[in-house]
DNA sequence: CGCCACTTTGATCCATGTCAAATGCGGTGG
DNA sequence: CCACCGCATTTGACATGGATCAAAGTGGCG
């Protein structure tokens, strides 16, 4: 059955690099609230499909007060914590399907910011207020549960990985993660969109912007990647494998 | 009040080191229980206090399915994942107050293994258990919510700073958040014991462990601390504070 | 067309990994 | 109680990956 949400118009080609409510991390959620009868005291408006974000835009601070969680519909985002020298660290990508924010809900502040990296559409469900309209998220509560706990068992191994590897391993791992994402989403793994600065992906992959750059033309004469501007085409996925584990 | 499981015997001084209830992360969860009269539907020996655990002894390895979580009383466990190349990296160590295998609750799985570093005492809930029986455990799921989201959000931070700071920046962290958890829980935070081996911390850091003895050293020429076989004495902890943030 | 931000490329230096040897410590057996 | 062995730790010497500094190239946008 076709969902509201993938039948609204888009502009111009839009449509092809947006993930599809059936692959998005919001859905369990979503459909509850779809079935939600009029008069059930669900109020109005606590589930916004497709808002549009333009490129720069801030979905919310890190310390604001925690009011909603947000799925990625297109376009992508980036996450920052405030450095101890006040400039910001990136911890995290977010691509089409990618649940934003939930890590608040627990905290009732978010942890970090997060802006956009590109126009971008998102879904966002105002749990804040679903809460205090008292009615009964036990469904919401269980796929919270199983998000975070996987997050925290991906978060282990990520960090276990990444702090022993050199900057082609980590640099490649990402280029496959990113490409592992997307086609988990339906959205094609061999076509990705850098669409965040080298200086992201440095600060994301603890690494400088001359390594990423040196790394990625590296890449590119070996024959792994092909990189034009923002495009980057993955040309030979075992041999980026092959570089983020044997190093 | 008083609870049962600080009023047991213990042999000479270990109860010194032990974590009182009050401070202890499965407390929510206890309290619970304790209060779940008989003929309530809760299985008797759901809840297990006190277990001695021996040195090496494992609690559970990577993979084996969920079935309990534990709270540590006294002593310290590691927890590993195996390595793309068989060898265990150490993800992480658990002090008194800890709880160890709440991630495995919602993959059905334990994520990582746990190992004791020394004669311990563990305190055993048996959820999976506790689920089958059928009782309901609300008090729990949400208990669960908020340590995960904070988990997650403290990860974040952690893996953030770990993959930016040198080897002195990283071991005076890590020697501040021993002390830190310590203090935390009741402990005193100026003497701690490093059950650990160099190694170990070695491979948590992501350092050579020759890089930690000379760390270890440095900071102990500089009157930062002083060390003496396993146990370390914190002098100069604003000096630490120092090397850990500013380099 | 020219400015500005971002990226790429080159040269140099230092922190830390690696290899090797010395030291210390606990356990075991005589 | 001492001698010996094995293992963890410490210390030293050296090599190198990546940070840093500097400068040139590139693209977007007014």
């Amino acid at each position: 059955m076709l969902k509201s949400c993938c039948l609204t118009d888009s502009y111009d080609g839009e449509r092809l690099l947006e993930v599809a409510c059936s692959e998005c991390g919001l859905d369990p959620m979503c459909q509850v609230l779809d079935y939600a009868e009029p008069g059930s005291g669900v109020p109005p408006g606590i589930l916004l499909r497709r808002q549009p974000v333009t490129k720069g835009e801030q979905l919310f601070h890190v310390e604001q007060p925690f009011t909603a969680v947000y799925a990625v519909k297109s376009g992508s985002f980036k996450a920052t914590v405030p450095d101890l020298n006040c400039n910001e660290r990136v911890v995290g990508f977010y691509l089409p399907g990618d649940l934003i924010g939930a890590e608040g809900m627990a905290n009732r502040f978010y942890t970090h910011s997060v802006r956009a990296l590109e126009t971008s559409r998102v879904c966002v469900l105002e749990i804040a207020r679903l809460q205090e309209s008292g009615r009964s998220i036990e469904a919401v509560q269980q796929a919270l549960i199983e998000m975070l706990g996987q997050e925290v068992a991906l978060n282990h191994r990520l960090t276990a990985s990444l702090i022993r590897q050199n900057a082609d391993q980590r640099l490649a791992a990402f280029i496959l993660s990113l490409s592992l994402r997307a086609s988990i989403r339906g959205l094609g793994g061999k076509q990705i969109n850098l669409s965040m600065s080298r200086s992201d992906m440095a600060s994301y992959l603890g690494l400088a912007r001359e390594t990423i750059s040196r790394g990625l033309t590296r890449f590119q004469k070996t024959g792994l990647i092909k990189l034009r501007k923002q495009s980057l085409t993955l040309h030979d996925e075992e041999g980026l494998r092959q570089v983020a584990t044997c190093g």
